[in-house]
DNA sequence: CTTGAAATGGTCAAGCTAGAAATATTCTCG
DNA sequence: CGAGAATATTTCTAGCTTGACCATTTCAAG
């Protein structure tokens, strides 16, 4: 028998568990990018619709879509020339700039987010189970 | 009170747990990436590495790190350069190439395992919540 | 006021990833 | 056997992501 830690049962459990956590992940990303390549968008530009709820800063964005700054520059860079939004001086801080959703960026917006809900990857579990994922995800993100 | 759909409680509890699902698999990356770079590996040949439980196909590398064959090449790839690893001819396919991990890719491996079980992004859960966790992801991913 | 730390967004280089097309080989069915 | 479908790998292209570094602006202490 092997002394190796990486062997004991509870580490192959755990790996195990990494992979399905990333399997998981996986299927979301896919799913948004099928509905994104509909309409004309890739997935993290989608992603930037999603998160826009309203004026906000780069920073706000990056936050919000859990990215570096430099690469919501990338993807806003996308969506300007596209023309779904703007970027704006911001009121007081002359540093900031306000991205806003152009009427055209709003509407395609309001069509992502109807497809979104559709189909979605946790439909296969009832809202009793969402519910206790969602809380012991809260407890592993937390505790590390 | 608005009809859109993506307004409804259920959409809304459904997108906060999909980012949850990202969080935690982004920490797990973040979790391999660190501990890959004190080997002096990039996340994505440490996970290469990882999943080299033996001599296999480009394909079956590409199966077990849920990525693309063309990936999979460009990580062989790297790896072969830092002699890790070996592309031979398979023995019995003459389309297909087996890998397989050199002395010092082989020690290594080792050091890299006996890393990633220490501090991992799970240990926040008991067995029994790690147990329940991997029911409801499997569900989840079953279903879609 | 002024000086220096901190914050904001941008640029650039390097690497990761998917997907389509190309090549070589194997398999299957008639 | 022979034609065509299927498979294994690679190449190429395009897009995503990070991290280091820079210019501008804000903020706070002196």
């Amino acid at each position: 028998m092997s002394t190796s830690p990486s062997s004991e049962p509870q580490a192959v459990a755990e790996r195990e568990l990494c992979g399905l956590v990333n399997g998981l992940a996986q299927q979301i990303a896919v799913h948004v990018r099928e509905r994104a390549v509909t309409l004309g968008l890739t997935s993290a530009q989608a992603t930037a619709l999603r998160e826009l709820t309203g004026p906000m800063t780069m920073r706000e964005l990056a936050e919000r879509m859990s990215c570096e700054p430099s690469n919501a520059t990338f993807i806003v860079d996308k969506l300007e020339k596209q023309g779904l939004i703007e970027r704006r001086a911001h009121p007081t801080d002359r540093r900031a700039k306000q991205l806003v959703l152009t009427p055209e960026g709003d509407a395609l917006r309001e069509r992502l987010l109807e497809l979104l809900v559709q189909d979605s990857p946790l439909a296969g579990l009832t809202a009793e189970q969402q519910r206790t994922l969602q809380d012991l995800l809260e407890q592993a993100i937390i505790r590390s």
